[in-house]
DNA sequence: TTGAAAGCGCTAACAA
DNA sequence: TTGTTAGCGCTTTCAA
């Protein structure tokens, strides 16, 4: 085949007008047995397949949703998105994925271009929670869901884990095992779920009448380079923590890298959770215990959302959704007696 | 802003027509400064974005790739696509991501909507190496690059990682310790990648003179279930494998749980090679010796061969690039003589 | 430096 | 049951 072919060309060939083959490629009924035979027969034969383009032209819709991931990297979109691709593909829509790399500025690009391309909605993370360049999305009227970091100065629909109580709950194992000194690895307490983890932390420290010594707080980026450098600092203190929690995955593996390193001795000498199940954790000796979350569950609550706004176009009014996290203790937590 | 604004809008406002709109949203030059930046100011005042939709239509390129992969939760494949997303954005290039679930019909579907969108070019690591399916892009005129497996029926570049090469290092290793007993746990032997590690587990065992024994061939799947499946398999056997080949990182991840849950020990009762780094591989005890691929350069690669096909509309001879993998040893692999 | 107008491939309203 | 035709929003040629 030269071009492509266009719908023209498949009416010429089956010699009929591209009404008649609009109808047979849409399904609409109301074409004779025959024709259609002719004109499908047609179709095959110049291996002719509808522009997108065209047709969104016409509809203004696409059926085709944007994801926006801060980073592919982490295992944790994925498996997020496993969850969209799968709702989304039940109801027909397709789906593109995109990740910014935390850069807000690739954000505020590829916003753009999924406005381009005209998306009927918007699944995002946002690499920042302020929300100004998400401006783009209201203005046009696309629905966006919001996953795991909420958007300041947008009202949209939120799908969350309830952090401060994955963490709460975390911390207050650590506390009922008899830690006192128990650290925490921060995320950015700019974003979500790292400022949340970091006030369920607080909070049970607090109910429990532990004072909050500030050398045990450290602040990470959810990368696992800053969690193995937040746990070498940890390392150094003169009165070592005998308890981490560690606010996500990645910082989790570096953590480990760091114990390792150091000689640091996981369960015995330091107790650990982690917010995130990792594929590590099983594997850890003793068995790392962790705040596990719905990553599939997740991602199907936000297409639903999402799905549910397009339909409409009306004005829902803005929900948020909490899924509640798991804490899954293992062996990685022991009685301080046990400690010494 | 109620509907979407256009760029006769834009025009209406700005006081121009909307040649003069197209030639400033383009950088053609051309247009006064005065004109340009009052065009600029209605452009902002409207939020005016221009419709990709519209923008194909005329100029047939939508400077876009596809990236198609068989199962987005392995992270293989997330890793490879950071590296095409690197190099595609370098380029001016977007990229979006499906992800089959190994199914060849839903790669079809795929497939299908990429070529109504408009594609420039296709990156594919596809579900069904039989490639029939595929013929669609081959007439549309769409550069393909295939990742990680190749197709049969089909003329296209291809990256690949020296599987058999990588897969005999490892059995190789294997051997030098002292081995003869040594499983395979294969993958799917119609893909490139389960087919290769097979032949290059064959060819160190002819290699060195050791006959290839059935009952240590045993066929997975690639996924975690079937690795852990396999193990059991082999550990029921009357003569238990000293050593195990595993074919992928999923099959390793489940090998390892079976292992543990077997009570088989890890690198004392039987020693461990895997195809693919993995993250547990360092943390487990001995930690996991494995055959790393650089998923990075191997997505990098395979989006500059299609670009350069994009840029040439020519033909090119079929190109074939394979990257050496990396045997990485640690301590998973032991002296036969240390086994007892 | 600017504008008028054709046409990209499609859908759908209207006509036959 | 089928065909004619008007646009959808854009780029680009040609003319002014």
């Amino acid at each position: 085949m030269e071009s492509k072919p266009n719908i023209q060309d498949v009416a010429n060939l089956a010699n009929v007008s591209i009404a008649t083959v609009s109808r047979v490629i849409n399904n609409q009924g109301g074409v004779r047995k025959v024709t259609e035979e002719r004109i499908l027969k047609a179709i095959k034969e110049l291996g002719y397949i509808r522009s997108a383009a065209a047709r969104t032209m016409k509809l203004k819709e696409t059926n085709t949703i944007g994801v926006i991931v801060p980073d592919i990297k982490n295992p944790f979109f994925p498996l997020v998105m496993a969850g969209i691709e799968q709702k989304a593909r039940e109801k027909e829509y397709f789906t593109i994925l995109s990740s910014t790399n935390e850069s807000p500025k690739i954000e505020e690009e590829i916003v753009k271009n999924f406005i381009e391309r005209g998306v009927d909605g918007v699944i995002i993370t946002t690499a920042n929670e302020n929300g100004d360049h998400l401006k783009l999305l209201e203005e046009q009227g696309i629905p966006v869901v919001a996953v795991d970091r909420s958007i300041k100065k947008l009202e949209v629909d939120t799908v969350l884990v309830d952090n401060k109580k994955g963490a709460y709950q975390a911390v207050q194992q650590l506390i009922l095992q008899g830690h006192e000194k128990i650290s925490i690895i921060c995320g950015p307490l700019n974003t979500t779920p790292g400022l949340e983890r970091y006030l369920g932390y607080q909070q049970a420290l607090a109910d429990y009448k532990i004072d909050l010594d500030d050398r045990y707080v450290i602040q990470g980026d959810f990368g696992e380079q800053s969690g193995y450098q937040c746990t070498e600092k940890l390392f150094g203190l003169d009165e070592k923590p005998t308890a981490i929690f560690s606010s996500n995955n990645m910082m989790t593996i570096g953590c480990m890298k760091a114990l390792e390193d150091l000689n640091w001795r996981l369960g015995s000498e330091v107790s650990f959770i982690g917010f995130d199940d990792v594929d590590i954790a099983t594997f850890l000796n003793p068995k790392l215990s962790v705040v596990a979350r719905p990553m599939n569950s997740i991602g199907e609550i936000a297409f639903l959302l999402l799905h549910e706004r397009i339909g409409l176009k009306g004005n829902l009014p803005k929900r948020e959704y909490s899924l509640a996290p798991e804490l899954k203790i293992r062996q990685s937590c022991r009685l301080v007696n046990q400690t010494f």
